[in-house]
DNA sequence: GTCTATATAGTGATAGAC
DNA sequence: GTCTATCACTATATAGAC
């Protein structure tokens, strides 16, 4: 209903690319406004406090990253291909939002309140858990038919997303040591997505 | 030559411990005084600034991390048995300093100029490269004799860390999430060493 | 070496003019 | 809606007493 004007909009930009870059307390509100070319007491009109500001697109991109998470299994085709599609698409969609992880995981790690709020919602809301039981019960039977070796999906699952984030997670450092081009960057990217399915499948391997 | 004094000694520990947990800019030197039990002032007079604190503690972390990179293949095994020793002696390693990889790259992502000398230092210095080159040796040996099948040894290298600093950076969400405590926490840490062990060892197979 | 007191600068946030 | 001015607070850092 409060449709955005262009300067909350521009205050929403700044202040999103600086959060994902330097983070919550190494950010200021004087530093979002002059980025988004406004005054800094303008930050405080619109969304009053800095954690408010900052909550709204935290929670916005949490929640943009678990709707990737509800893709479901492509239709017509066995396990292994199906799988091989979803880490793809998860990987992909990481790399379409490179500096999330980081700034999530440092939010969480660093800031106590925030990490008790966010294992409080994962707790209470039954959809995570339900989306959990799904994947779990996809591993079992696929381990029961002998597709694949015996695993717990739990760490099947932690496989995955370390092999994914941390690709985005220590991209700024490895591009800084190699000094990569925007285009060996992207190439490094395809390999490590290859080398991430490469390996995971091969953990499955009977 | 300088003698740590008793109080600088718990200032040192005090900066530590809270650089460790909430990382360089959510911690005062207010706040590390009280915890080392005397006078905001106290920290100046030893350490001149906060930066100055840190850096050393920071450089001090990044040696023995980096020692633990030297140590050099155990005699008398084959190469994967080695391998396998060498992953579970660098994952005991980080697990006896849980949260050094977490601050590491906090730092050295959030801030630029820490970012910058640090890769400056890796790439002026020779030692680093060298000992990547050996790695990299042993490695096209392997595959060259058959023995493991064709893999890039930054492919390799990146696999394993990921794997190993992943669960770690994770630990303080996952702790408070399933509500572990030390025993079960100890239990869930040797399994992910078994599973990276397990992974990286199939990845590896001809 | 350790303290109190304080200088200086920056922060988030609000009041009020336009 | 956007600005200037300003407040209250906290931070780092230093000066100076003991």
């Amino acid at each position: 209903m409060n449709r955005n004007t262009p300067k909350e909009e521009l205050i929403l930009q700044a202040a999103e690319a600086l959060f994902l870059t330097k983070g919550y307390t190494n950010t200021s509100t004087t530093e979002i406004a002059r980025k988004a070319g406004c005054n800094q007491a303008l930050v405080h009109y619109y969304f009053r406090t800095k954690e408010n500001l900052f909550q709204q697109i935290f929670i916005k991109k949490l929640m943009s990253l678990f709707a990737e998470f509800m893709k479901t299994r492509p239709a017509g085709m066995d396990f292994t291909e199906s799988l091989r599609e979803r880490m793809g698409m998860y990987f992909d969609f990481i790399e379409a939002n490179k500096q999330l992880p980081f700034m999530v995981i440092n939010e969480l790690v660093t800031n106590s309140e925030r990490r008790q709020a966010f294992c409080e919602e994962l707790r209470t809301n039954p959809m995570y858990m339900q989306l959990y039981r799904q994947f779990d019960n996809e591993i079992r039977q696929e381990v029961v038919a002998g597709h694949i070796c015996p695993i717990d999906t739990a760490d099947l699952y932690m496989d995955i997303f370390s092999l994914t984030i941390c690709t985005f997670i220590t991209l700024p450092i490895y591009r800084l040591l190699f000094q990569l081009d925007s285009e060996a960057e992207r190439q490094y990217i395809r390999r490590r997505k290859e080398e991430l399915t490469t390996t995971i499948l091969k953990r499955l391997r009977p």
